[in-house]
DNA sequence: CCAAAAAATAACCGAATAGTTACTTTTGAT
DNA sequence: ATCAAAAGTAACTATTCGGTTATTTTTTGG
């Protein structure tokens, strides 16, 4: 039947997937190759074609696929009626959950912003974020609102902080648990580095 | 005499260099053509080769070059000394200074970063950023003895927040602009987010 | 069971690209 | 002025790599 056949193509479509991944994260778009892919994928390059038309194409596919991963994690924790404290701490939770479990994401955002955004264009990452960027500034104003944040407690500053702290800890993991010593990649240390990160931001925007 | 004939020489050396660091910045090890820096240097490909072997030994040769400017800018700030509170203020000032006028420097890092040091091990970078690391964390426990800073600030997440609020504020600086709508490459911003980082990490060490 | 369509394979192709060779020009000490 | 060595050039080569073609195998509706 078609269902079976459409299957098994469904099949080495998300195989040739996976693999693209693992090979556009780990050598980006240029240095990985396309033959490669499709062997470790143990498929045809002839396949890889039939589904994606080029390397690019597959690259494409490969970077929106992980974009959208980014999009279900945020949506877990844009939630409305939360205290603005408890928000932010979520905010700040959920991405590092998201980031330590999602490596390739972060290299792949990495290799995007080095190419400029020659696969996908940034604003499809600046609309991507827009929702995320309102709901931390609306929690910030909130917490004005509420009394619990100072008023002049800046709101900009606070969003690049939060948004730094969170992707600059797994964008140079190795690099840094080399510097200082530490394996920074252990969960412990990842939710330490969390706690951390929550209340140095809460506190500034209590003090 | 030879002393001409070797100024000559050692002028194309570095006119290729200079192309060969924007190049590499802007593309990467792998996106860069050797064809292309050659004729932007306006220099014959074979004299490339005489120079530097290969494309690898031309790139590690740029690679060292900004890790020397790296140094160098990192020696700036290590005085002895100094009050710990203008010390920790300095390097963030001084850093952020060298990630503005060297965005090369930045880029160079980051693709070395996700390219897991092929040219340069990693080691070097530790190396480099050793002194920096003992000065800073120095410093902190310094303002502890002094009675400047708290008993339990962490020396650990201080110095990595410390890094990264620098490092992050430029490697991130156009995705950030994009999804913030700001210029964060304006003078006045660079200054103004230093001053906030500054003001963010002293007032957590001594809360 | 059969024919048409879809999936899969291997061998091939052309452009791009790192690296080389054979040759010419320039330079500077004698 | 001469000549050896260094600097420079252009054309070439081998290989890698993205993409294609011709062909066979598998699947499935009638």
């Amino acid at each position: 039947m078609a269902e079976r056949q459409y299957k098994k193509s469904e099949f080495t479509r998300e195989r040739l997937l996976e693999v693209a991944e693992e090979q556009f994260a780990e050598r980006g778009f240029f240095g990985a190759r396309v033959d490669e892919i499709a062997e470790a994928a143990n498929i045809n390059k002839r396949m890889l074609y039939a589904h994606f038309g080029s390397k690019d194409g597959l690259y494409q596919t490969v970077l929106l696929k992980t974009y959208e991963r980014l999009a279900e994690c945020e949506k877990q924790f844009i939630v409305v009626g939360l205290d603005p404290i408890v928000s932010i701490r979520n905010i700040i939770f959920v991405s590092f959950k998201f980031l330590s479990e999602n490596p390739n994401f972060v290299r792949m955002l990495l290799w995007e912003n080095l190419n400029k955004g020659r696969a996908v264009p940034r604003e499809a990452l600046t609309r991507l974020k827009e929702p995320t960027i309102d709901y931390m500034r609306r929690q910030i104003r909130r917490g004005k609102v509420m009394g619990l944040f100072r008023e002049d407690a800046d709101e900009y500053h606070t969003v690049l902080s939060l948004m730094n702290h969170c992707f600059a800890y797994f964008s140079n993991i190795h690099t840094m648990s080399a510097i200082l010593g530490r394996d920074m990649t252990d969960e412990r240390e990842v939710k330490a580095r969390a706690e951390y990160v929550a209340d140095t931001i809460i506190k500034y925007l209590q003090a």
